[in-house]
RNA sequence: GCUCAAGUGGCGGAAUUGGUAGACGCGCUGGAUUCAAAAUCCAGUUCCUCGGAGUGUGGGUUCGAUUCCCACCUUGAGUACCA
């Protein structure tokens, strides 16, 4: 019987189907697991061979984990809103709801082919209604909540507005915004609706509001922070620019401190957690409030640095700060408009590029230093950012160096107040190793001492705090799209008013295009019915909009984050109806106990959850505050481009009149390999330039040559199956493939072949270098795929593909079928195991359950394969040791697995079989064979019985003739005997 | 610039508390089988001058360092004037 795992792996993905083997039950005897993938955003070019490697690991450990006795939970979904498909339907029209429906149906072809465990009746799709639904609930929980810092969570908003009933909003410690303006319980109450209402948006914890947004207008869309890379979009490429927008936002920042504090619970690893810190860029330091000299006015700086408050010699704003044009003198105001103007010309990407310009403009006015009260000149600066402290900061010169070298350049003192501080080349910027003088008070401190005496002393001045700052942003909630969540949303008198929830979800309208509009509304600006009837409660034609009980509907949508921020409590209880999960499933399930993903999503994804699931904890919806346990990031898997090299050559000559001509051009010959790096021009030369008279020779003989022509070589993408494991190109197979290279000229290796250069590269379809799940499993089967990805390396390291050593792995599952049968049928019986069967075996499972506990799956397949060599080499049939090595693999190759263990004899899947037990005794050995070094360079083995103490291997190893023979007549100095592990002889 | 990873044969990688560096696999070489090929099996495969050298480089700690410490170099990722 051969080993035919197409036939094998069709009939168990049948069998797993049918039997619904892997449905996890929301109330079990059994302790929970939970394991979960990242949600796929499902494209249209389907999976390639990079995108199963977390599934493969994360299905590893879900079914380990129910060989150990646990009722696991391990979903999967498709986040399928986005852009993409939108994009697509701009172009073909087609509506993105089919072209989203056929690639979900292409993704699941392709992961139901490799054999995952998923439990497929819990699948959610965040743009099915039945799911958007508790998206667009969630949505309003935030709206109808605010921040309460006093309790230090979420509260109802209606809390809010009795406590500005009866005492106005000063003693209301919350998280608004800054521009908020304080009232009585008197004036609240003679407000009108209207302005009630604005008032309460700038506390609510998702509100609309006028903010300056990253704008992309080849998307027509504003992206948020974490979806712009390099000043473009994530997406495309497109350039960003800054706009004024009316959008949603989220009031993230609220929950900074408990992002930041959240981390230390979680096992996550190091380099994102410290992407999320950084992120979130919690800076502690002190508010400090400067006098304008003859003025009324204050400017107040965020400082980390209070304790260099003596050396202070300038103040910078920010260009954009609003006290520049009331507080410049008219004697400057001339420089200063033109700096402004100036500013405002360069582009955001211009004034991230060029850090080196130092430009600035001195506004002519002083403030007052808070102790010294000597006056302090007030400048302008780019380098300030109006949007992040005050905009404005205390220029310490001889402690900061964008300070100092400001100074430098506008020849503004510099003095020095730190002890022993060289200063006179850069500014002194070490902390820790800080002593204050010149200062004052301060004299003689350290930055600790300091900054705590100086933030007493201005509060007794009554100039200043101590404050922290984040670097945290509110998150703009709305896109300009149409393939999101619609918001539960309509306006009256421009003031926005939530749908009841029991009226969700409000679904996404029809529309005949997908562009915004011609006024510029976004896409569902198109819909002709997309009004709210306050009456009936429906969505009803935008002509019956009367703005009295029929309103417009929000035009924005949601953003790609926001199904995804809440999905992992879905698969609690996915069908759900009436809560987005009941409280038993929570309760039962609490939290993802292990999730992998790539590491892309530090800023977004995995923040934006984090938050949206701690606002879910303080309104007790959810019972933890952190989802997700333990996080693996997995690294990417990299294609292996073969590269072919066109010739190209550079002629310059001089012309009759004397002028250089330059004439370059390819030559329709590839060459092999070998011969880039070591090219000889006589060789492909011997006789030029005649032989190159296909082009421009006739004309360019007359010339004068001025140097030999340079030759390059220009690379070309070739499909990499095209390729063989050599490196081999087949040449007929390329001029097949492209019509262009069909009278191409090749130059072979010595040998007669051409050789391609590889290279490593993110796999992707311009590079043609992606390898498709589909063939591999039809080649090798999904097993031989599930192992390869496994065996390729560590699970987080990124690693280049390369299909040829998949023999390697396949031809193991070879040779562990031709263990158990062969072609009379089964080979196992009931043989007593040998010593040396059961040592392999109790090797192997405590290997085998170390590594998988430390996610170390690359060393757990090598190990299977000593087993499998070993126990081969001892012509091993026994089914006690068999039958336990099957559940060992099974996670790894479940469907070889099921087969043999069937054949084995069982009706019931291997998936719920007991892990097997570790038995050290079947480890313990008599003797050992120590490693002789001299010097510490092992020299030669000794065979020595185990229980020999220090004394007798020393007598033994010194007895050796080896041992004379390496000491020559000499005296060993010392003698390290570890017994049991090694013998070192110094001398 | 700052932060975080990582540098080991021709290649992917192993060495879990400092103790025989290169497990396992690919590739390559030779052999068996075959009319031949595929497949399969067996043997060898870090490097060189066969005595050594050797885990990015240079130091250090140690009887002994891929592993610990210091300095540096390279690559990748994140971040970008954050006061």
């Amino acid at each position: 019987m051969n080993y035919n795992f197409n036939e094998i792996e069709a009939k168990w993905q049948k069998y797993w189907a049918k039997n619904q083997t892997f449905r996890a039950e929301n109330n079990s005897e059994k302790p929970k697991y939970y394991v979960l993938d990242m949600f796929p955003y499902p494209s249209g070019a389907g999976l390639h061979v990079g995108h199963p490697l977390g599934y493969i690991a994360s299905d590893i450990y879900a079914r380990y984990k129910r060989h150990q006795g646990f009722n696991v939970l391990h979903p999967q979904g498709y986040d399928s809103f986005g852009l993409p498909a939108e994009q697509y339907a701009i172009q073909t029209g087609q509506h993105p709801a089919l072209t989203t429906e056929e690639n979900i149906k292409t993704y699941r072809r392709q992961l139901d082919q490799i054999g995952f465990s998923f439990d497929w009746s819990r699948e959610v799709r965040t743009s099915d209604p039945s799911y958007y639904k508790w998206t667009q609930w969630i949505f309003i929980q935030l709206f109808n909540s605010w921040y309460n810092k006093d309790s230090d969570k979420a509260e109802d908003i209606s809390e809010l507005i009795k406590r500005f009933a009866s005492e106005g909003n000063s003693k209301i410690n919350a998280v608004c915004d800054d521009t908020i303006q304080t009232f009585s319980a008197e004036e609240w109450k003679a407000f009108d609706t209207i302005k009630q209402q604005q008032i309460l948006l700038q506390y609510r914890l998702t509100y609309l509001a006028e903010t300056e947004v990253n704008w992309c207008p080849a998307l027509g869309t504003v992206l948020a922070n974490d979806e712009i890379v390099n000043g473009v979009s994530e997406r495309g490429g497109h350039p960003v620019i800054r706009k004024k927008m009316t959008q949603w936002s989220m009031r993230i920042s609220a929950y900074a401190e408990r992002l930041l504090q959240g981390l230390e619970t979680i096992d996550w690893t190091e380099s994102l957690k410290e992407t999320q810190r950084n992120w979130i860029g919690k800076s502690v330091g002190a508010h400090v409030e400067f006098r304008i000299q003859n003025s009324e006015f204050r400017i107040t700086v965020f400082t980390t640095r209070p304790d260099t408050i003596f050396g202070v010699s300038f103040m910078t704003l920010a260009p954009e700060h609003e006290l520049v044009s009331q507080i410049t003198t008219p004697a400057q105001k001339a420089e200063v408009e033109n700096y402004i103007e100036a500013t405002a010309k360069r582009s955001e990407r211009d004034r991230m590029a060029d850090v080196k310009t130092i430009s600035g403009a001195f506004t002519g006015a002083y403030v007052e230093h808070p102790f010294t009260k000597e006056p302090i000149p007030v400048w302008i600066g780019d380098y300030v950012l109006a949007g992040y402290g005050t905009g404005a900061v205390m220029s310490v010169p001889c402690g900061d160096q964008r300070d100092y070298d400001f100074a430098k350049h506008f020849n503004i003192p510099i003095p020095n107040i730190f002890q022993g501080a060289d200063i006179s080349k850069e500014a002194f910027a070490d902390k820790d190793k800080t002593i204050i003088a010149n200062s004052d008070f301060l004299n003689g401190l350290n930055y600790k001492e300091a900054t705590k005496k100086v933030i007493a002393e201005l509060e007794k001045l009554g100039q200043g705090q101590g404050k922290t700052n984040y670097r945290l942003r509110d998150a703009v909630f709305s896109r300009q799209r149409y393939w999101g969540e619609p918001f539960p949303v309509y306006y009256v008198d421009g003031m926005p008013q939530m749908i009841d929830a029991k009226h969700l979800p409000i679904k996404l309208p029809e529309v005949e295009k997908y562009l915004p509009t011609e006024t510029g509304e976004p896409p569902l600006g198109n819909a002709t019915v997309w009004a709210w009837d306050t009456t009936k409660n429906e969505v009803v034609s935008n002509d019956l909009i009367d703005n009295k009980t029929i309103h417009p509907l929000e035009l924005n949508t949601m953003p790609g984050w926001a199904g995804s921020s809440w999905y992992f409590n879905r698969y609690m209880d996915a069908h759900n109806e009436n809560e987005f999960a009941s409280k038993e499933a929570l309760n039962y399930w609490k939290d993802v106990d292990l999730y992998i993903g790539g590491s892309e999503h530090a800023t977004g994804h995995l923040l934006y959850s984090r938050f949206w699931q701690k606002f879910l904890f303080d309104k007790g919806l959810v019972p933890v505050d952190e989802y997700a346990k333990k996080l693996i990031n997995q690294g990417m898997i990299l294609g292996t481009s073969a590269l072919a090299y066109n010739l190209r050559f550079d002629f310059k000559f001089r012309d009759s009149t004397g002028e250089i001509i330059e004439i370059s051009g390819f030559e329709n010959i590839l060459v092999s390999k070998s011969y880039i790096e070591n090219f000889d021009f006589d060789f492909w030369h011997p006789n030029y330039p005649d032989n190159y008279r296909n082009w421009h020779v006739e004309e360019i003989m007359s010339y004068e040559q001025i140097r030999k022509p340079i030759v390059s070589f220009h690379p070309i993408h070739i499909d990499v199956s095209l390729v063989n494991a050599s490196d081999e190109l087949d040449i007929q197979g390329l001029k097949n493939w492209r019509s262009e290279y069909k009278d191409f000229k090749f130059k072979l290796e010595e040998d007669g072949t051409f050789k391609v250069k590889r290279e490593v590269e993110k796999m992707s379809k311009s590079k043609y270098n992606v390898v498709n799940p589909d063939q591999i499993c039809e080649q090798y089967g999904a097993d031989s795929l599930r192992l390869y990805e496994m065996f390729l390396g560590p699970l987080e390291q990124y690693k280049p593909w390369n299909t040829a050593g998949i023999t390697g792995v396949h031809g193991f599952l070879k040779k562990l079928w031709r263990l158990y049968v062969d072609e009379n049928g089964l080979l196992v019986n009931d043989a007593e195991p040998t010593k040396d069967n059961l040592k392999t075996l109790h090797k192997t499972i405590k290997k085998a359950q170390e590594d998988i506990e430390n996610f170390s799956f690359n060393t757990s397949v090598s190990t299977f394969m000593i087993a499998v060599n070993e126990l081969t080499a001892q012509k091993c049939t026994s089914k006690d040791i068999l039958e336990p090595l099957l559940i060992l693999l099974s996670p790894y190759a479940p469907h070889i697995a099921e087969e043999l263990w069937e054949k084995l004899g069982h009706t019931e899947s291997i998936s719920t079989a007991p892990f097997p037990k570790f038995d050290a005794s079947h480890l313990v050995e008599s003797s050992k064979n120590y490693p002789i070094s001299f010097n510490g360079k092992m020299k030669f083995t000794m065979e020595l019985p185990m229980d020999f103490n220090a004394q007798q291997i020393e007598e033994a190893v010194m007895a050796h003739e080896k041992t004379q023979e390496q000491l020559q007549g000499r005296t060993p100095k010392k003698v390290i005997i570890v017994p049991g592990k090694i013998v070192n002889i110094v001398g």
